[in-house]
DNA sequence: CTTCATGCAAATAATTTGCAGTAAG
DNA sequence: CTTACTGCAAATTATTTGCATGAAG
């Protein structure tokens, strides 16, 4: 938890006990949806409303500390802003995974015959996970 | 237009005006939002609601026909399904490319590192087009 | 203390549904 | 003719906003 505290005062935001319980709850979880996050924090602070968490949602976004992940039929999900990463998505068990890879060859190929400049990238691999497939 | 009757004939669905004029007006745009696609069809149509265009889409992607494009920082956006491809999202003009690229590689490499067995991916590049650079 | 964040209620936006009438095949 | 589709209105769900109170630093 120090380590949310910390990040929030990097940007002036105050650590206020539902912040960090909102932070908390997407770092446990990894990819979570507002429905989830309200649930689960809520059972710690029942006054806390929803447009708090509408609120600190979009906040935490516009100051990069939080990323939206929006998935193929799916509702949109939440995530802790972390080093550059793709997304293994369940098609069986909805469990998403993060994966580590390079992706470099690929960008360079697509910048070579498209003219577009690239900045980053948003990828998505829909499929089969190991525990699912058996 | 033709194009699409078969198209909904094959799925025995009805081709009604509005349905060919929702289709027609995705084709024209690539990819475009909800309502982008009233405010379109609507000049057509004056009488359309939006409980018949959000029906048809909702119709039209069970049926395999449409595909939502879920952009970061975006409104979901919807296009015709087309042959695999990858989209590069303008940051400057917000305008979206369709790109085909061999991803084959990357996948095999992915599925090699992690177990996870891929069977389609959505790839979004960030960045600047052609036009925007300069 | 001062400022920023919260909670509540109300406003607004987005999407879905029921049902009677209409058009496609 | 028959069935599926549409339009309308109402219901539901999702998200944002204003304002007075409360907590963080």
């Amino acid at each position: 938890m120090e380590r949310f505290k910390d990040v929030l005062k990097a940007n002036n935001l105050k650590s206020t006990h539902q912040r960090l319980a909102i932070l908390d709850c997407i770092d446990t979880y990894g990819h979570i949806d507002i429905d989830a996050i309200y649930d689960t924090v809520f059972k710690k602070y029942p006054s806390m409303s929803k447009a708090t968490l509408y609120r600190n949602i979009n906040d935490l976004i516009s100051f990069h500390i939080l990323e939206e992940v929006k998935l193929p039929n799916q509702k949109q999900q939440y995530e802790i802003r972390k080093i550059p990463h793709i997304h293994l998505l369940c098609k069986n068990c909805a469990k998403v995974e993060d994966f580590f890879v390079e992706t470099h060859s690929l960008m360079e190929t697509i910048t070579l015959n498209s003219g577009f400049t690239i900045s980053n990238s948003f990828i998505v691999m829909n499929g089969t996970c190991k525990e699912c497939k058996v």
